[in-house]
RNA sequence: GGGCGGGUAGCUCAGCUGGUGAGAGCGCUGCCCUUACAAGGCAGAGGUCAGAGGUUCAAGUCCUCUCCCGCCCA
């Protein structure tokens, strides 16, 4: 007998058992296993996190579902590399040390370049691994030995190697262009990079005076500061309001000063009016200023007619020599003041309320200027068709399956990638006189291949690439996992993962987006507190849909940890009761019979579940086994056995068996629990192997057996629950001998324990008569009369009926069905023998309760 | 405007390549502290599977259209 505590506690456990692996150097890669002794390997990488990040509901679920793999692969033998890091993080990581540096009322412009870059490694030492430190809380079995920052020296190497490659093979390329600029992060952003924020402003109506004429064009803008840069308007061929203006020429209003384009030339302030297809008519009034220097489609429109581009900014956001009086200038000040000045002057026709999107920073939700700057760029259109390729050929595999889709679109539609960033903190460019670090996903992009040892070929190449699969989310598929595939093509001529999972977003209850702003975003190392590390992992596995966003519930953590306190308690009993003795699978009852045939039904399940990343379904499928079959049936049907020894050690071999299948799922409890088995044979339960079907004879026959006692028990159940009288215990169970088969005759007298405690009957009697006013047990092949004081038999003849006419209207369906030739010609024969079982039991259930009723 | 996903019990969702009394958890109701577990046990109520049409012997599951909701890209 061995004691274990009431509940499962679990914060001491955690610590403990972590420690353990660690010590125990469980986690390591060996590529020579590969390599020499043949294993097969199954390798992850893992999205580095950002250095400045704390672990957040996303760092949950993702990493979640990489150590089910892991772990899962180790137990059926593989090699598994599971390849850990973090990422410099460029604008964030310099944002934070500017920040504090301003603490001390210092710029980074003060400190200079070189000092600062020396601030942020010191920041860095002593902050960047917190989420690392996070992230283990959450028990994942990475390979801590090898973990991996973007700007280790041999990393900072590959990536500067890659760009020099890429330089040369003519891929990357520096161009005027107009970028998302953040005048706060004073750098450029991809595309991918800016999020739509919807935003509550006005819609300008600018008059513009037609030169020689009284008339006015008005034009309406959301950007009216911006008319400083215009150098045309445009309108719509089509559009018969304004024919009869195409040719003549506008005046900017209040521009009195020289206007210079972005190549220090004169430009004129008088404006022509022209025609394009592009023009929408329907907006505003249909006549659109053309402002190349910051705006996208004006900046087509500028190529595509060559117009000067007129610069109205610096970069840090406020106004510059070409707006004149409004030089200096913040740009949202600006506008205040300009549209004031031209209200003033009349130039303002109206001005609307307007809701629209605006482009804004990922990292610090500052406005998104767009603005022509001279930047590198990397010809991404270059590889749209090996891209997409790969992926068609299925030589990627994208889960789910409509990913695919998103991604074919994504590259249907790709843009050149401007890969530098005018700040401090990252790879620099490898040029003379260049002063830009690349994007940071630029070198992510490497991560596959720099963290196993590229440009050279190192062991752990040989062995673990091209990675087994990717675990990432949606969000990231087009920043981080397309410029991965395009980074290993060139490199490599490989693929840098043969599959690709992708997992959703979590959301709040309310299916809003996590944000500390709306304060919807849990802290999950509260929830390992409140919960355990292994509730939450298996509650948030219980509630992520296939490829969906999850809605987070804290309701469901309650479950997960419900979950381990049930696996706990099972435990316990089974320790309560062992005897010393190990003798498993010498005597074996129906009950064993039942629980080893449904066991082996889910292992099958399990492995095929994990390997088809159906993490949600396998979750519940353990759930429901564990808890409702093994707990509720066949742990209550040990209890009644008097061969106790046989009983426990059936029931604990199946239970470690129990372990082992959820220890992907529930390290920790899982772990902790094998630990205490006097019997165990390994030193972690990850060393073992993930088990297999348990065969034996009759196991089929011998669980329908099973199955039999326990409809009797769900039915004797039902009656007493309707009648309230779930207490009793000592009812007496009538059998009638006709109506019940000689072999489920001797099935009940066999095991009279089970019924005997779970039904809660004293004893058997046969009888060879319809007994009047008693529970009614009618079953296939079984009738029997339940005997309790006080029966109000109206009430059970209410019952009978309900169920005799539902009864009835399923025997006619399948029936009508079977007298259709049709169905008889085309079904499966299986489906038809299954219908004609269906009704023949049908059919006795029915007479039997007919019998009775009538 | 282009692309993608979703609409199944009060709530959150399962339901894979069609096979036949539609499931889970939470919530709700009733009876139970039966020495593994009240973080528990037993039972129960609750659903014209968004709508319409079609394919099929058979449709929540496939096709078409419509209506809602969400996301991504321009």
């Amino acid at each position: 007998m061995i004691q274990l505590p009431k509940t499962y506690e679990y914060n001491e456990i955690e610590e403990r058992i972590y420690n353990f692996w660690l010590e125990n150097e469980l986690f390591r890669a060996n590529p020579e296993n590969v390599l020499e002794k043949g294993k097969s390997p199954f390798s992850i990488m893992m999205p580095p996190p950002n250095i400045t990040g704390r672990i957040h509901m996303g760092h949950l679920l993702n990493n979640t579902i990489q150590d089910i793999l892991a772990r899962y692969y180790r137990m059926i033998g593989y090699e598994v590399l599971w390849q850990p890091g973090t990422d410099h993080a460029g604008i964030a990581t310099q944002n934070v040390v500017e920040r504090e540096l301003l603490k001390e009322g210092k710029t980074r412009h003060e400190i200079g370049k070189e000092e600062f870059i020396k601030r942020i490694w010191k920041w860095k030492e002593d902050y960047g691994s917190i989420i690392i430190n996070q992230l283990k809380k959450l028990g994942i079995s990475a390979d801590w030995s090898r973990i991996k920052f973007t700007m280790d020296e041999d990393y900072y190497n590959a990536v500067i190697y890659a760009f020099k490659r890429l330089y040369e093979s003519g891929l990357i390329y520096k161009g005027l262009y107009i970028v998302n600029w953040c005048p706060r992060c004073y750098t450029t952003l991809s595309n991918d990079e800016v999020e739509d924020k919807e935003i509550n402003g006005k819609l300008y109506y600018i008059r513009y005076p037609v030169l020689n004429s009284s008339e006015y064009i008005v034009v309406a803008t959301t950007r009216p500061e911006t008319y400083l840069g215009d150098i045309a308007i445009a309108i719509n061929p089509n559009d018969t309001r304004y024919k009869h203006f195409v040719g003549k020429k506008v005046k900017l209003p209040l521009v009195e000063w020289q206007r210079f384009d972005y190549f220090r030339n004169h430009v004129e302030n008088e404006i022509e009016i022209m025609e394009d297809e592009f023009v929408d008519m329907e907006f505003g009034t249909g006549a659109v200023k053309i402002t190349p220097a910051h705006d996208k489609d004006d900046f087509e429109i500028g190529k595509k007619y060559k117009l000067p581009m007129v610069l109205i900014m610096n970069y840090d956001g406020r106004l510059n020599e070409n707006a004149g009086i409004f030089k200096n200038l913040d740009r949202f000040k600006a506008r205040e003041e300009i549209v004031k000045k031209l209200a003033e002057n009349g130039f303002i026709e109206k001005i609307e309320s307007y809701k629209y999107n605006v482009g804004v920073c990922y990292r610090c939700e500052t406005i998104v200027e767009p603005i022509i700057s001279e930047q590198w760029f990397l010809k991404l259109s270059a590889f749209k068709d090996i891209a997409k390729k790969v992926v068609e050929d299925n030589i990627i595999e994208i889960i789910p399956e409509y990913g695919k889709k998103i991604y074919f679109n994504w590259w249907d539609n790709i843009k050149d990638w401007a890969i530098s960033r005018q700040i401090w903190w990252g790879h620099k460019i490898p040029l003379e006189n260049e002063e830009d670090v690349l994007d940071t996903w630029f070198s992510s992009a490497l991560w596959p291949i720099a963290t196993l040892g590229w440009p050279n070929e190192a062991k752990e190449m040989k062995a673990f690439f091209p990675t087994s699969v990717l675990i990432t989310g949606w969000d990231i598929l087009f920043f981080w996992v397309a410029r991965m595939i395009v980074m290993s093509l060139f490199f490599k001529n490989e693929v840098p993962f043969k599959k690709v999972y992708l997992h959703g977003l979590v959301r709040d209850e309310k299916g809003r987006k996590m944000s500390k702003s709306l304060g919807n975003s849990p802290e999950p190392l509260e929830l390992f507190e409140k919960y355990s590390v292994d509730g939450v992992r298996i509650g948030l596995m219980l509630i992520t849909p296939e490829g969906q966003d999850v809605r987070f519930s804290e309701k469901y953590m309650e479950v997960g940890r419900n979950y381990a306190n049930k696996i706990w308690n099972i435990a316990r009993f089974l320790f309560l009761n062992f005897e010393d003795k190990y003798e498993p699978l010498k005597v074996l009852k129906i009950e064993d019979k039942w629980i080893i045939s449904e066991f082996n039904k889910l292992i099958k399940e399990v492995k095929s579940g994990i390997e088809s990343f159906e993490f949600n379904n396998t979750a519940k499928l353990l759930y429901d086994f564990t808890w409702h079959k093994f707990a509720d049936w066949y742990i209550e049907a040990t209890k009644t056995r008097e061969d106790k020894t046989y009983a426990i050690s059936n029931a604990i071999f199946i239970f470690q068996n129990i372990l082992k299948l959820h220890h992907p799922y529930m390290p920790f409890i899982t772990e902790e629990l094998y630990q205490k088995f006097p019997l165990k044979k390994k030193l972690s339960i990850m060393q073992e192997e993930f088990p297999d079907i348990i065969e034996l004879d009759n196991l089929d026959e011998d669980a329908k057996k099973f199955e039999f006692i326990k409809k009797i028990i769900d039915e004797i159940r039902e009656i007493k629950g309707l009648f309230k009288v779930q207490t009793l215990r000592d009812l007496k169970l009538y059998v009638h001998i006709y109506e019940t088969s000689q072999e489920n005759r001797k099935i009940i007298e066999e095991n009279f324990r089970i019924l005997k405690l779970l039904g809660g009957i004293k004893e058997l009697q046969e009888t060879n008569e319809k007994l009047k006013n008693y529970g009614i047990v009618a079953l296939e092949g079984f009738l029997g009369f339940l005997e309790f004081p006080n029966i109000d038999f109206e009430k059970e003849r209410e019952r009978l009926i309900n169920e005799l006419e539902k009864i009835i209207k399923i025997h006619k369906s399948i029936n009508d069905k079977l007298n259709n030739q049709e169905f008889l010609n085309k079904a499966p024969k299986d489906v038809i023998e299954n219908q004609k079982n269906k009704l023949l039991e049908l059919e006795d259930k029915i007479n039997k309760l007919k019998k009775i009723l009538y």
